[in-house]
DNA sequence: AAGTTCCTGCCACAGAAG
DNA sequence: CTTCTGTGGCAGGAACTT
C-alpha cells in the first residue's frame, strides 16, 4: 500500500459537456420525461434536471405526474430559464424582462436567477433557504419594485464573487454557489409519475391578474390543457386554473376576487411554499365569507358559507387545537416525509380554488367528529348552490389566506407567526392531495363530518388511506403489477355520508363514479388522444370521437318511430320528437330507435398515447393503418396493437402535423371502409 | 332556433390477473 | 372461472355555436 501513489483526476470539462449533452438531448426530446405546459406552449426536459435546479420542481416532482402546468411565468420567460437550466447561462435576456425573469426564479426556486439583481451585498445576507427568503422579499424586492431601476450588477467577470452571489456578466457563471439540496428532504419515493398537476400561481401575472375578475368567462392565461387542436378547451379540461367556470366549478374564482393584499399574502405563502419546507406549519384553509360570495358570482352568496374545519389526522392524536387550527406538530418522521404539508401546492389561489360536491339531499347527520385529537385545518368555505337541484350543495374548498383578512385566520397567523411558526395557507384541495396523501382528512361542515380521503398514491382509488403498503412501484413497473395498471394520482375522495365522490384534483369537479373521473380526467391529462379520422380534430374521449366522427359519415342512427325520419343524434331526435310530435323523448315509451352503427367500428379500443414508437399506428376495428406518412394506408391485421402513438408534439404543435391526422377521406382512402348507411 | 359539443351516471364488454 | 380494471356507448341535460 505504501508504495502506491494514489491519484486524483478531475474532468473539468464534465460538467459542461455533460450539461451540454443534456440539452441536446432535451433538444430532442430524447429521454425527457416531463412536459411543462406553460400558456400554450410546452417543454419537454428531464426532471432530474429540473429538480435539480429548481427547488420548486423538486418538490412538484415529489407529487406530480409527466405533466406540469404553470400558470405562473410566462412562456417566455420560463424558456428562458430552461434554456439557463441546460446552459448555465442567460443569453441576451431584453432587459424589460429581467424583472419577470427574475420573480419567476425567484417562484421557481432557481437560485441563480432569483438572485439576479440583489446586490452582492444583499446577496451574502441572503437567507440559504432560498426560497424563503426569496420568497418573503419577492414581494417587495427585487423583482417588482426597483424594476426598471435595479440593474442587476455586472461586473466583469474576473470579479466573480465568490461568496455565491451571482453576478450578471457576460458568461453568467455560477461560482461558489451551493445550491442546497440539502434542505429538500422531502424527496419521498418521487415515483409518481402520474398524471398531470397543474400548477398556478397565487399572484399571476399582471396580465392574468387583471382580467381575474373577469376570468371567471375568460382564460386570463392561456391554458394548456386546452391546448389541443381545435378542441374546445375540452371543456373544463381545458385551463384549470382560472378559467374553469363549468358548471360544476362555479364556485371557484375566489381566489381571484382576493383582495389585493389577500392575494398578496397568500402569494407569499405560496412562494414559501416553493421551496422551504420541512417546517411544521400550521395550515390555514380558509377563506373569507365576503371573499367566497363574490367569487361565485351570484350563484351562492345568499347562502352564508360556514366554515369548515378540515381535520386532518395526524399521527398524534392528541391535539390540542383549537377548533380553528392546530399546529401540525411534527410529525412522525416516517411520515414527515409524505406529509410536508408545506410543500405542494402548487396550484393557484388564483386559480380554481374550488371544489364542488354535488350532495345528496339528504345529508348526513354528523358523523362525529372523529379527529379528536388531530391537526385541524382551518378551513373554508361551501356554498349551497341555487342552481343545483335541491338538495344539492357544493362544497368549496376555496383559497385561503395566511391569516391577515379573516378573523380566524388572522389571529392564528399572527399568533403563531409569532411562536415562529409558520403558516401555510392551502388553497384548495390540491395541497390537501398534496400533502396528506394517506392521511385522513376530514371536514367539519356545521354539523356534518366529511371525510376526505387522499387515495394513497400509488394506488389510486379505495380511498381510505390504504396505508400504502406497497408504496407504489411507480414508474418501476414491477413485474406483478395488475394490468398495466396505472397509478392515479388524479383525485381524492370526499366521503359523504358514506358516500364516495370523487373529486379531480385539478378541477375539482366532483363525481360518484370514479369511471368518470377517470374518464374526465384525461381532459387534462391528454394521456390518450383520440383523432378523428377525417379531420384534424383530436379528442380527449373517444366518445366525443366517435359522436364527432358521426358527422363525418353522415350515419343516422336515430329513427324516429312516428315518422320514419332519421337522425344523426339523440339531441336533434329527441329535439324532434318534441317539437314535431309534441312528445317527450324521455318517457317511459320509447318514441325512437336507434339503430347499431354501422360505419363506425364501435367500441374499438384505439387511442394513442405518448408512449414510444414514432409511428402512428391506429388500429379501429381491425384496421391498422398508418397516419404517419400519408402515404399508404398499410393495412393490417387486427391483432396490432391498438396503439397509434404520438407524441405530444404531434398533437400539440401546430400547424406542422397536422398532416398526421389528415385521411383525407375524400380520396377514397381504403383504410376506412365505412358503410354508407342506408338511412343517410 | 337549430345544431353541435360537452358532461356525467350508468351500464356492458373485454382482457388481464388471480 | 371469478374478479378487477379499463374502456367506451348511451341517455339526457346543459352549454355553446351558428
Amino acid at each position: 500500500m505504501e508504495g502506491k501513489k494514489l491519484i486524483s483526476a478531475t474532468d473539468t470539462q464534465y460538467s459542461s459537456v455533460l450539461l451540454q449533452s443534456l440539452n441536446e438531448q432535451r433538444g430532442h426530446g430524447l429521454f425527457c420525461d416531463v412536459t411543462v405546459i406553460v400558456e400554450d406552449r410546452k417543454f419537454r426536459a428531464h426532471r432530474n434536471i429540473l429538480s435539480a435546479s429548481s427547488t420548486y420542481f423538486h418538490q412538484l416532482f415529489s407529487v406530480a405526474g409527466q405533466v406540469v402546468e404553470l400558470s405562473f411565468v410566462r412562456a417566455e420567460i420560463f424558456a428562458e430559464i430552461l434554456n439557463y437550466i441546460y446552459s448555465s447561462k442567460i443569453i441576451s435576456i431584453s432587459s424589460d424582462l429581467l424583472d419577470e425573469l427574475i420573480k419567476s426564479g425567484q417562484q421557481l426556486g432557481v437560485k441563480f436567477i432569483a438572485d439576479l439583481g440583489i446586490p452582492p451585498s444583499e446577496g451574502k445576507n441572503m437567507p440559504s433557504e432560498g426560497k424563503d427568503g426569496a420568497s418573503e422579499t419577492s414581494t417587495s424586492s427585487p423583482g417588482q419594485k426597483d424594476a426598471e431601476t435595479q440593474v442587476p450588477v455586472i461586473r466583469p467577470e474576473g470579479q466573480e464573487v465568490t461568496d455565491g452571489m451571482p453576478v450578471i456578466t457576460q458568461s453568467f457563471s455560477l461560482h461558489g454557489i451551493e445550491y442546497e439540496t440539502t434542505k429538500i428532504t422531502v424527496s419521498d419515493s418521487d415515483d409518481e409519475d402520474d398524471d398531470v398537476i397543474f400548477c398556478s400561481e397565487i399572484v399571476p401575472p399582471k396580465e392574468c391578474t387583471k382580467d381575474k375578475n373577469s376570468a371567471t368567462q375568460n382564460q386570463p392565461c392561456p391554458s394548456p390543457a386546452g391546448v389541443v387542436s381545435d378542441q374546445k378547451s375540452g371543456g373544463s379540461g381545458g385551463s384549470p386554473h382560472l378559467t374553469s367556470t363549468t358548471a360544476a366549478q362555479k364556485l371557484t374564482l375566489s381566489a381571484s376576487q382576493l383582495s389585493p393584499n389577500q392575494t398578496q399574502s397568500s402569494a407569499e405563502s405560496l412562494v414559501s411554499g416553493t421551496p422551504q419546507h420541512l417546517t411544521p406549519n400550521i395550515i390555514v384553509l380558509n377563506k373569507p365569507l365576503l371573499n367566497s360570495s363574490l367569487s361565485a358570482s351570484s350563484l351562492h352568496q345568499t347562502h352564508v358559507t360556514p366554515t369548515i374545519n378540515l381535520v386532518e389526522e395526524n399521527q398524534q392524536p392528541s391535539n390540542n387545537g383549537s377548533l380553528t387550527e392546530v399546529e401540525t406538530t411534527a410529525v412522525d418522521d416516517e411520515e414527515a416525509v409524505e406529509d410536508d404539508v408545506d410543500i405542494i401546492s402548487s396550484s393557484s389561489p388564483g386559480s380554481v380554488s374550488s371544489s364542488s360536491l354535488v350532495q345528496q339531499p339528504s345529508v348526513p347527520k354528523a358523523a362525529t367528529t372523529e379527529g379528536s385529537g388531530v391537526q385541524k385545518k382551518q378551513v373554508v368555505t361551501f356554498s349551497q348552490e341555487p342552481s343545483s337541484k335541491p338538495g344539492e350543495f357544493k362544497i368549496k374548498i376555496s383559497d385561503v389566506l395566511t391569516g391577515n383578512n379573516k378573523e380566524l385566520s388572522s389571529g392564528i397567523a399572527s399568533k403563531h407567526v409569532a411562536e415562529g411558526q409558520k403558516i401555510i395557507t392551502l388553497d384548495t384541495a390540491t395541497e390537501i392531495e398534496g400533502l396528506s396523501t394517506g392521511c385522513k382528512v376530514y371536514a367539519n361542515i356545521g354539523e356534518d363530518t366529511y371525510d376526505i380521503v387522499i387515495p394513497v398514491k400509488g394506488d389510486s382509488e379505495e380511498g381510505e388511506a390504504k396505508a400504502d403498503e406497497t408504496p407504489r412501484t411507480s414508474g418501476g413497473d414491477s413485474p406483478n403489477r395488475k394490468r398495466m395498471k396505472v397509478k392515479h394520482d388524479d383525485h381524492y375522495e370526499l366521503i359523504v355520508d358514506g358516500r364516495v365522490y370523487y373529486i379531480c384534483i385539478v378541477c375539482k369537479r366532483s363525481y360518484a363514479c370514479l369511471t368518470s373521473l377517470r374518464r374526465h380526467f384525461n381532459v387534462h391529462s391528454w394521456e390518450k388522444k383520440y383523432p378523428c379520422r377525417y379531420c384534424d380534430k383530436v379528442f380527449p374521449l373517444a366518445e366525443y370521437r366517435t359522436k364527432h366522427e358521426i358527422h363525418h359519415t353522415g350515419e343516422r342512427r336515430y329513427q324516429c318511430l312516428t315518422c320514419g325520419k332519421s337522425f344523426i343524434n339523440y339531441q336533434i331526435t329527441a329535439s324532434h320528437i318534441r317539437s314535431v310530435h309534441s312528445q317527450d323523448p324521455s318517457g317511459d315509451t320509447k318514441l325512437y330507435r336507434l339503430h347499431p352503427c354501422r360505419s363506425l367500428q364501435i367500441r374499438q379500443y384505439a387511442y394513442i398515447t405518448d408512449h414510444s414508437s414514432s409511428i402512428p399506428v391506429i388500429n379501429e376495428g381491425g384496421i391498422v393503418y398508418r397516419v404517419g406518412t400519408g402515404k399508404d394506408g398499410t393495412e393490417g391485421t387486427t391483432s396490432n396493437p391498438p396503439a397509434k402513438q404520438i407524441t405530444w408534439d404531434d398533437i400539440f404543435i401546430p400547424q406542422g402535423n397536422e398532416a398526421i391526422f389528415k385521411q383525407n377521406p375524400s380520396e377514397g382512402s381504403t383504410e376506412f371502409e365505412f358503410v354508407i348507411p342506408e338511412s343517410y
